[in-house]
DNA sequence: ATCCAGCATTAGCTCAGCTTAAGTCCAAGC
DNA sequence: GCTTGGACTTAAGCTGAGCTAATGCTGGAT
């Protein structure tokens, strides 16, 4: 009987594509990755991985098996599910990753809701870049989380994950002066101006980077800053330009001239291919979805 | 992640009744099995088992994941046999299970056919009643047996094996004196004379039983042997009359009268469910029905 | 040519999970 | 009613799987 938890180092490496990397995704030691999938490859009785290079692949074999560990491991998440459904009362932790400023804006509503309605539902919070997350949620570390797809950055489709989309964003363009074209004529006349945007390894970088490039031209970016609020205070100090995501935008953005671009931020709710049916991250995608649509009619109404 | 050993004997619970069984399927002390099944009853978060009187029973929430489990556990055996799929020649074990005739009639040709064309495989033939097979194939101690239908006995569906039809025998009534009558009433004229038959929780017995009593009379049973050759002795000796399927009969029955019945015996092919796909156990299939094939040809040639 | 990131290997330790043994409970039989 | 026996559980002890830490090795980058 092939080990279940040696299968799911395998899939791992299928996407992280070093031992190195699923080792620091489970918080082992590589040492421990490398022996558990030397064994696993000698249970098979066929090569899994090769050395390519200093790194390691999958043969076929390896790559087969592990899209036959990617349906298991979905069945078995599937059977937690069922069984947390059934549980009288919600209770347990429920492990829910998002970007800061989903932290700040959309969470806040829906812990509350949560907490109120199930007192015994253990409520973490761990903010984090959305490019972790499925990483995170992968190795169990989170349950539920909010992932972002820009137009200019898809999200690759990954059968261990199961999303759903929750709102479309608009992109602004935030500057100190007035800008008298609109949309992507105003991006341009950007060219030549400093830039602000986030960490070099984070989705909203990516995003500003291809967003200019679509436009064009390459950013020259002279501020890094990860939160908006700290971005906003940046642009309105005449320090740069920036992109910035009608999520993060306060009430009164005094001192930056915002310009609405064509551009959209799709925001989606992740969990485990086969987890959506756990009771507790079906309520939290609830509260999610609620959040969001109060969220919504506020910026409408 | 729910442990899939622990999944496995609550399986097997589900099906065997009592933790003792589960414990001699697996060579374990019930001791173990005990534990293993609070782990997960703990893990899981929900009674999955209740007692019953001096034995145990399955929750509905825990025959719902024996359900599941058994879903995961084909699974992983597909995984198995597309691995050794991938081998170029067959090698390792294949443990066949059959019943005492068929070792002596069909198995050895077969042996011989796998044997020259795998030589790495090693074979590995267990006798065995077929009354015993599936607990045995669902354990892991074989991985191919043929297994019995009778008209009398049907073999309940279980969603962890997977037969295929082999050969389909006419059941004769063995006695030493001539019977006029044909069929079942030469049956019904044997209702008072003393029977042979096989050990009591055989496959045999039962069948014997059950198609004299579909025949209107329990038969009086004086002597037990499993050999069908003993039988056939037993029966030249005049110390009764017996069953005997086409399969047992030997090229001259001496001193024997056989009387055709309507009863047919089925035998059919058995693996676990998702390991068809395995080219050793698949290889084996194919021997054994290619075996049958010339059994047939010899008999109506 | 040198450095270093990344994988393999070894030794050693910890804990999951087994067995043995004792205890508890229920059903059947005298 | 009491006893006997079977089935499960609990407690204690032991073994091996599987982890970490340390070291060595190799291929690509500077």
């Amino acid at each position: 009987m092939l080990d279940v938890r040696r299968l799911r180092l395998l899939r791992e490496l299928h996407r992280l594509g070093t031992i190195a990397a699923v080792a620091q995704a489970f918080s082992y030691t590589p040492s421990a990755v490398s022996q558990q999938l030397s064994t696993l490859e000698r249970e098979a009785g066929v090569p899994l991985v090769r050395h390519a290079g200093r790194r390691v692949e999958l043969t076929p074999a390896g790559a087969d098996l592990a899209a036959r560990a990617e349906s298991v491991l979905a069945l078995l998440e599937e059977a937690s599910a069922a069984l947390a459904a059934t549980r009288s009362e919600l209770a347990g932790e429920l492990r829910i990753g998002a970007f800061p400023t989903a932290v700040r804006t959309l969470l806040p509503s829906a812990l509350v809701a949560l907490g109120a309605a199930h007192p015994r539902l253990e409520l973490l919070v761990t903010e984090l870049d959305p490019a972790q997350v499925p990483d995170a949620l992968r190795a169990g570390a989170l349950d539920l989380a909010l992932v972002h797809e820009y137009d200019y950055v898809p999200a690759e489709p990954d059968p261990a994950l199961a999303t759903e989309p929750l709102l479309i964003e608009t992109i602004f363009l935030a500057s100190a002066a007035d800008r008298p074209a609109s949309g992507d004529d105003a991006l341009r006349q950007c060219a030549v101006l400093p830039w602000i945007a986030a960490s070099p390894g984070t989705l909203c970088y990516l995003m500003a980077v291809r967003l200019c490039q679509a436009a064009g031209f390459t950013p020259r970016i002279r501020h890094h800053a990860d939160d908006f609020a700290t971005v906003l205070a940046l642009v309105a100090a005449g320090q740069g330009v920036a992109l910035v995501p009608e999520l993060a935008l306060p009430a009164d953005p005094a001192g930056v001239v915002l310009t609405a671009l064509a551009a959209r931020r799709r925001t989606l709710i992740a969990c485990r291919a086969g987890s959506a049916g756990h009771p507790a991250i079906a309520a939290g995608a609830a509260a999610l979805r609620t959040a969001a649509g109060q969220y919504l009619a506020a910026r409408t109404g």
